[in-house]
DNA sequence: AATGAATGAGGGTTCATTCAT
DNA sequence: AATGAATGAACCCTCATTCAT
């Protein structure tokens, strides 16, 4: 690929992670292109339609929430508190508002590529609660997919424009989350434990 | 008003409920029309636009979420069970589908109607929790805008159709919740506590 | 009639003069029958549809402009004051607003009312004249056609609300008008003198 | 501008001026779409909304008007004949159709381009008006809001559609102005002269 | 490869007219 | 007779996507 074309497409997807976030996934696709400083054909030229610019977007947050689960087990040193960091470095990089655009992006969610980046996303999360788990810090009744939705739900923009104002009570009830997956458990929970495999079947 | 007429006005609410459960805000008004079994100008006599019925939808079910509130502080003697009682009970209103559709609606946020049934659940649910409160049983650093806002969070449905086997996880994580609500609380939450019209302010 | 039937007739015809004057032929109906004081369907009862509602209120101003030509003949001495006094007075009952309306409603300026109502209009306005002419006072190359819609047309309201303030001018116009009909003719006149059947036939 | 665009958007504005003569403001705009031979939304690619389109019209015709207001007075020896040409000739360009519609255009009368060319208006015909006043061939109290009033009001077609037979009639009506103008004024003008800027303010 | 331009389908809303009380 | 309510067709406008330069 040209190199300037290769900016392009990066230009693109940072202008759609930024509308997504503000605005949603309906946002128009002529408006994503003239953020990226681009013509609409070029956002057509690398993503086909939609579905694409979603999935791709989309696979770029989960890289790099899985980079975030894998500093936050490297750098801290005790296991809930790598745990903890890592859930408010999520909600940093709005997995609320981006994660769950994939259930609108037609088939992109059995995407081998999405199937793929899960299972390590899976994986890197699945250490981190091991850790605290074996620790004796995390309830055992929880799994990737509980603590992973909680999250997204959590952080999760209101639709329309403007309510940014609620950014400053998202850790607020991260932290009442993260304070109920604290062992040991108050509550039994009901159902069973969900792995992001599992979720992804539901969808 | 003419009971027919009545008769119609009440189908529509119901049909735009459950749409804007299924499929959200942006529902095509004419299929709203038409699952409530009316022609599409019968909808616009009754609701001048959307914003409107909107905003119509959103009392009906703030009313009802109220009526949970009352419910469980008269009917459970446990207090913090009233509280769980009631959680999950506003789950089950929908209150994650619809409540977020006000941002929605324009200037129906601040409606005089809408900050009344606001403050009348305001009072509600901080009687709830104040009896927890009292008892020992709920940690004291959380307001009622903090519950509402992490329950609302939890329960609101994935974008696009479909991913209704969510439902089932949702309970879950609603325990969760609660177990991070409960006295003692196990750390220090950031921010300050919420009410109702923090919020609406904020939005 | 029932009389409180025609009383809603004539308060139908008087609110629908009002508004097409104000703002044309295409007020929703529901408007002339709200400014009148009725239901809707008591509009329909008493016109079946927009182009009867026209065609009854133009009857209605014919026979006013009717009026105002005799009321002219009798009280004027002066030949050609006659005339000026009844180009102004006719502009006064609004014909430019309400007389074009007539092309607007179907086949209306051919039902037999309106045919005798133009011929008797026709009659009054050509005594006018004659009398003018016989006088000297008029020039001998217009006719009734001529007069009529030359008036009618200084008079028209601009389409659209609020350029009221050109009513001012209309009277500046019309003794324009008035004095190139005066005799003896500045010009000779292009095409042939019209009577009001002409100009029916025409339209 | 691309050709291609170019010649869409000529087509769009013929079309238009056409349509607006025949029918009115009100045209549909898909018709005039298809009426030039695009789409729908190549229409409102180059017109925002109908307003822009309506301005853009009026303003293309007002720059013809004023280039036979340039022609009359470059070409025409006797200064009132110099007037009647134009007058005649403004009426061929359906400045009675077509200026009216300025005031259907929302604020489209007070957009800058709309008032400079009204000024250059005025000034073209205020110069043929003070040469035939010059002259001792125009009645000296009138001005350049009169005239332009006048064969506006005189030259608009009757609202629907067919009634293109009086068109034959109009030069006729023209022509008694032109003798009403004609110096010695026969009789006083109620009210006071009038400017295109005192009109459009009014308007 | 990049892009401005074109397009057709779809949704919101209005309104003339008809229906039911 | 009077009326509030219901309706479907029409129109404006937006936008995802395709085409032509």
């Amino acid at each position: 690929m040209r190199a300037d074309a290769l900016r392009n497409r990066e230009r693109i997807i940072s202008a759609a992670r930024e509308m997504f976030v503000e605005q949603g996934a309906d946002v128009p696709m002529d408006e994503v292109a003239r953020r990226a400083g681009v013509g609409n054909a070029t956002l057509y030229r690398h993503f086909p339609d939609r579905d694409e610019l979603i999935h791709r977007v989309t696979l770029h947050v989960m890289e790099r929430i899985i980079d975030q689960a894998d500093s936050a087990l490297t750098e801290e040193t005790d296991a809930f508190e790598a745990l903890g960091r890592f859930v408010h470095a999520a909600a940093e990089e709005r997995i609320g508002a981006l994660c769950p655009l994939i259930s609108q992006a037609g088939d992109a969610k059995d995407h081998p590529e999405t199937v793929e980046a899960g299972e390590r996303l899976d994986r890197a999360i699945n250490t981190l609660m091991e850790r605290a788990r074996s620790a004796g810090l995390l309830r055992p009744d929880v799994a990737v997919g509980d603590l992973m939705v909680a999250v997204t739900q959590l952080t999760r923009p209101l639709p329309g424009d403007g309510c940014s104002g609620f950014d400053g009570y998202v850790h607020r009830h991260l932290q009442l989350l993260l304070d109920g997956l604290r062992a040991p458990a108050r509550s039994e929970l009901p159902g069973s434990a969900a792995t992001l495999e599992d979720l992804r079947q539901l969808s």
